[in-house]
DNA sequence: GAATATACCTTGACAGGCGAAGTATATTGA
DNA sequence: TCAATATACTTCGCCTGTCAAGGTATATTC
């Protein structure tokens, strides 16, 4: 992690989205595990990027359920990738994730703040 | 829970805010379990609640970190309550969770779009 | 040839959510 | 009258996702 934390976006608040922004990333094209993550850190900036474990956790989960498929990269050079691609069943769970986050935004949004203060 | 469930409002995308709803529920006055999930449920329009395990678990918890102090009410009718009031330190603390809770807003908003999709 | 970057993997601990069960009091209705 | 329901709180133990810590292997850079 190397102090890339922004204030405190704890993985607790993140926790539940890690899926959906896997399959966010899949969905413009096959990936692998570092791309996943270098483009998560250049999307928000240097802001975040997942702990490699759940990063790992994660993909193992989405192939598990059905929702990615994996294969090793032809590399003749540099370290071996493993490259995961999206299938039907997880753009339909991403379709879901994403309704699912809207709803909890605006559930969080309606029960976090407090009127006149 | 008798079927509040509203699609898919799960545990894991509230995990991380319970703390925060339940301090903003206070600053506007002392108040109990029982009324705090009747708020919960009364906002959010039937769609959420807390699980009484998890409201317990909470409230105990914002005590421990001394966001919070409880009292037994003096009810001469009906259960006994156990009322919570907001500490100084409670508030603080909500103001950052609040700030938390917009950076997290923020950056799954980022990270869980897909552009041109 | 040591350090660094890339890339992946595993294990075990931890914390929060929650199902399930229990306690106690007051009200409602048949 | 007494069973059911609502109010109100509590405890126990499981489950799941996160993550710290450690490991493997290859290629480049100095």
């Amino acid at each position: 992690m190397k102090g890339v934390w922004y204030l405190t976006i704890a993985g607790d608040l993140i926790r539940g989205h890690t899926d959906a922004i896997i399959l966010a990333h899949l969905i413009k094209g096959d990936s692998y595990g570092y791309e996943i993550n270098r483009d998560i850190q250049k999307k928000s900036q240097g802001r975040y990027e997942f702990k490699e474990a759940t990063l790992y956790t994660a993909v193992r989960r989405l192939e598990q359920c059905g929702c990615i498929t994996s294969y090793w990269g032809d590399e003749s050079t540099g370290a071996r990738r493993r490259y995961y691609a999206i299938t039907e069943l997880g753009r339909e769970t991403y379709k879901t994730l994403v309704r699912d986050w809207e709803n909890a935004r605006a559930l969080i949004n309606k029960l976090i703040y407090v009127e006149g203060v």
